[in-house]
DNA sequence: CTGAAAGCGCTTACAG
DNA sequence: CTGAAAGCGCTTACAG
């Protein structure tokens, strides 16, 4: 049990050789350095024996090259976000990358912050999910020659990787009408909860639900649109509120699982009954959710193929800011 | 729009100083230095305007500390273990380390290769949470003067911090058998599902359910504990087989939301409202599991606290193998 | 096939 | 109050 971490050094005296030799073993570059098979052998017995770990730090710091790739991400405890740090970071180690991962809960200031610490670790690039800013952080990464890319949300100026949150939230309120139409009730009542109105997700997604309800049969209810925020507890009030001077909907549009939550409690409350009377759609997936409702029919981000359409940009080191790709989400029928 | 990052020595050409006194600046050494205010503030002055970001791998190579602290954890998309990961994070940055964690998949050869990376990268400690063989990592890690935590799942070779999952399930069990009994039910009847008979959590949950009802009504019937493995899929399976030779229990104590969810699932497919006649417990919360059965009692590891015991000992730098520090977790009771 | 030297960007004595 | 020098542990030319 060693105090200190052994190093090359240490290997080559007892090797009887130069550092420069042990560190090409090490490191992998012995072959083109022609170092003969049998020194080594020698050098990675040796290494084993000794224990040791090349300090990828050091090797950072003189190849100008870390390998580590950044990405910020609003929270982890959420099913969407924490299954895009999985996915993430299977793509990155797939790669021989080093995913670091840091949550800024969705505080532009925070964002900064884990950015710049990101930055005096010497990341290679950052993937900015769901950041409330992106385009100041993009700004701050350009300066430095790191290369960003957008999540999520989208940004001006680095390549975006998004749901399609329009067509999505279309498809998903198609659904519903027909299924509000079936009990003889009116499209233009359905209810849309949750999102904050200045976030480009929730924006796209009221624009397919009212363009959807519009379509089918005229504008939706002034009123209807609830972009209370994200938290549960806001959602609940929403829906409170609303039915303190309105009757109940024949259907709601809930954006995110953390509202449904909200919502979801404000029926346990009141009745969870009748839910069963309401058409009910989800913009994300919870697969307990769908055990609660009969009828509820959510929008699952397609989060592997966004991963991958990521990548497939890091991977050409493509950087043109005007790449936005929208990736279609699943609509997942309940049965 | 610079490639080349700035450095302390672009700072001293410019301010006309040295890189020694620029670096002092730069790090907050030099009041210690005694460098008069004016020249520290023309320094941050040109940083700031430069763009300075400092390098955090050459400055930690430099002293031999990275105040990077690792943890490995099973997997990001799970409740618990992605809060367990949210209220790590935020301790950490709260004690100016750098939290970095990697997800292993319960897979024992990841484990130790996520560790080795992380000791590449000079970690100064890491937390191995849910660790399927925590004492190799704590003998690796030792080798090289770096401290391990055991999280979740205790170890031997370095403190542990985990839930009592003894008295969590023996109390979530005395639920179930008052319940059972309600109804005129038979508590050596009630089932087990999920985990791996190997885990200790499992292992201590298991006999934690088996006393309760054993000091209530005598031994649980032979073959009513069916850990199945952690796979929704499994539990499912696992119900499913157990009825084709038994009657439906009159409870069932589930070891994970992520085996709920296979149980659950089964019951969806089978007739949600069979559930409604089960006492039903699950070893772990989900919001969404609480609305779909009115009686289901969960059990939530207490996350904050746990962290809070763990940073506590990391904050006095304890480290006898000894230390096993349990939290009851909360029962969650439905209403 | 191998080694000595320089340098990545810091911090740490040391000297004044 | 400040600077020159050495060194953290690697990799990269360069020389042989």
């Amino acid at each position: 049990m060693q105090r200190k971490h052994v190093t090359i050094y240490d290997i080559a005296k007892r090797a009887g050789t130069s550092p420069s030799t042990v560190g090409a073993v090490m490191n992998g570059s012995w072959k083109a350095r022609r170092i003969s098979e049998a020194r080594a052998e020698e050098i990675q017995r040796l290494a084993r024996d000794m224990g040791y770990a090349i300090n990828l730090q050091a090797s950072a710091l003189r190849k100008e090259r870390s390998r580590i790739i950044g990405m910020i991400l609003p929270m982890h405890d959420n099913r969407y976000f924490s299954s895009i740090s999985q996915t993430f970071e299977r793509e990155a180690r797939a790669r021989g990358l080093f995913p670091v991962i840091s949550s800024t809960l969705r505080d532009p200031a925070i964002e900064v912050e884990a950015v710049k610490t990101l930055l005096s670790y010497r990341v290679e690039r950052i993937v900015c999910t769901g950041a409330t800013d992106p385009d100041s952080i993009a700004e701050i990464c350009r300066a430095r020659g790191v290369p960003t890319y957008n999540f999520d949300l989208p940004g001006s100026l680095a390549p975006s990787v998004i749901s399609d949150n329009y067509q999505g939230a279309r498809e998903l309120t198609d659904r519903l009408i027909v299924e509000v139409r079936s009990r003889d009730g009116d499209p233009r009542r359905l209810l849309f909860v949750g999102g904050r109105p200045s976030d480009h997700n929730t924006m796209q997604r009221i624009k397919g639900f009212s363009d959807a309800i519009e379509a089918a049969s005229g504008p939706v209810e002034p009123g209807n649109v609830l972009a209370c925020g994200y938290a549960a507890a806001k959602a609940a009030a929403a829906i409170e509120g609303y039915l303190e001077t309105h009757d109940m909907p024949p259907g709601i549009f809930v954006n995110s699982t953390i509202a449904l939550e909200g919502v979801m409690n404000w029926f346990g409350r009141n009745g969870l009954e009748r839910l069963q009377q309401l058409a009910f759609g989800c913009f994300d997936w919870d697969p307990f959710a769908a055990l609660i409702s009969p009828n509820i029919t959510m929008v699952r981000q397609d989060v592997p193929t966004m991963i991958e359409a990521l990548f497939e940009i890091i991977d050409k080191d493509e950087a043109d800011p005007g790449i936005l790709i929208k990736i279609p989400p699943v609509i997942v029928e309940n049965d």
